[in-house]
DNA sequence: CGGTCTATTGACTGGGGTCAACCAGGGTGG
DNA sequence: CCACCCTGGTTGACCCCAGTCAATAGACCG
């Protein structure tokens, strides 16, 4: 690499992940200044990209993994007759691609549910700089861990939950995160469509329909369009921790 | 740590590692000689462990990552009311317990379905070892990614299959498994409960009862007990696959 | 032998999928 | 401006897949 152009990359991209609106939710959120200045260095922020495309799609060689750093994503996988599943949404912060490592090309495709910008690291640089970084590396262990959980939470939901306690759990996740995002916890701004939540939970859009009314009819939701309100938290919660009808009040799913 | 210790246990684990029946499955299988030595150093290899008991359970403290030397072992979750998913069976060569990093506690459980033994390496070593020896942490890396999209099928299985395609998929899977163990991959040998196969699968036991004697009937299988020989592999495909009636040879699920 | 655990089989039922009609919002174009 | 279509969402009617409940059988063991 050329020494001067590094030094000047180094500054200005140090100032780009220093300022970052999601610095404390990303990877490089413990590192101390010279490692932040590693990190910005070989970090390449994308140009925003629109509602609706895809960042890497099923097949695709395996070159980069992905940092969200605005909007959000969906991460879907298809069997071979075509039908797809979606495994997870993604926010800022969150890692996505590391599902290539093995075949050294994705399985999974990933769309953005809204005007969406993401953080690439190639993938080798990246190996490299988590071994220097021990930090890093333990960020990016907490990372999978984190995505392994909320896997396997899903696999419950789909396995063992009835419909209505399904779309309880979703809320009150999706609630969680509104509250993540500094937003207050109880307007959920949905920035997936009915068919995106319907596709995730395993139900069909007519079914997910029909429980939001049924939520809206029982005053626990107030239901426009993509955008609800929760009005009655406890009752959610009891509904997605399958409580006896009493309604508990107890913290927030850990 | 003292020295002349540390050199007798290096001869002897080296050998240990070396002569370890699971040494191409093993995250240390592309190690030179020297990594090797390393590696079999700091390992811990556990007594074999009894059918039914518990390597760790939700809420245990992280302390240790453990590979799979020999039997097989389920991980499951559990919901707040005690409904439980069980979210992967794993064999020799598997790694698991990286559910725990992000909390320091472990969120799954993890329970024997077979005599067992597992190799342990307690966290702290382990990050450092993964930093010093690039070979293993890609190793580590692909061991992740597999696992993560081995949660992705069973998602789309457990939100997209019916009952039917859900036990051929899993009989397939079971069949590679086999094969990888160096068995015919049409003698499925279980080493889980229809209870265990029914709650992987999000069914009822009965259904998967029910469905095998189907199969049975059809000439696909041949089932006695937990011993299941595949007699139409091609029809088990095509199922597994939903592919119209007409049986399709085809590459096995990659 | 009885007790317990695992598995199979049958009868019945209900949750949620499917199909279809309908509605609201927002382009687009004449 | 209205007419048109298209996409996304809601609602109703109907039905089927798989869950539930119950009875039974086999395996294993003290």
């Amino acid at each position: 690499m050329n020494n001067t152009s590094e030094v000047v990359s180094l500054k200005t991209a140090k100032n780009k992940c220093k300022d970052c609106h999601a610095a404390r939710y990303c990877l490089s959120s413990k590192l101390d200044d010279l490692g932040l200045a590693n990190f910005t260095n070989i970090v390449k922020q994308r140009k925003p990209i629109c509602r609706g495309e895809r960042l890497f799609q099923s097949g695709n060689p395996f070159q980069s993994i992905y940092l969200v750093h605005s909007g959000s994503i969906k991460i879907y996988i298809e069997s071979r007759d075509g039908e797809q599943q979606i495994t997870g949404f993604y926010f800022p912060g969150d890692v996505i691609g590391i599902d290539a490592f093995e075949t050294g090309y994705h399985r999974a495709s990933a769309e953005t549910l809204s005007v969406s910008s993401f953080c690439e690291i190639s993938v080798n640089k990246f190996e490299c700089m988590t071994r220097e970084m021990p930090f890093l590396q333990h960020q990016f262990f907490c990372q999978i861990s984190r995505q392994i959980i909320q896997q396997q939470k899903l696999m419950l939901l789909l396995g063992k939950m009835n419909s209505k306690r399904r779309l309880a759990t979703f809320l009150i996740e999706m609630s969680g995160n509104m509250h993540l995002q500094g937003c207050s916890p109880n307007v959920i701004s949905l920035s997936m469509s009915r068919y995106d939540i319907a596709n995730y939970l395993g139900l069909a859009i007519e079914t997910v329909s029909r429980i939001l009314t049924n939520y809206q009819d029982t005053e626990i939701l107030d239901v426009t369009g993509r955008n609800i309100i929760i009005k009655n938290k406890n009752k959610l919660l009891s509904i997605a921790n399958n409580c006896p009808e009493t309604q508990i009040v107890m913290a927030q799913s850990a």
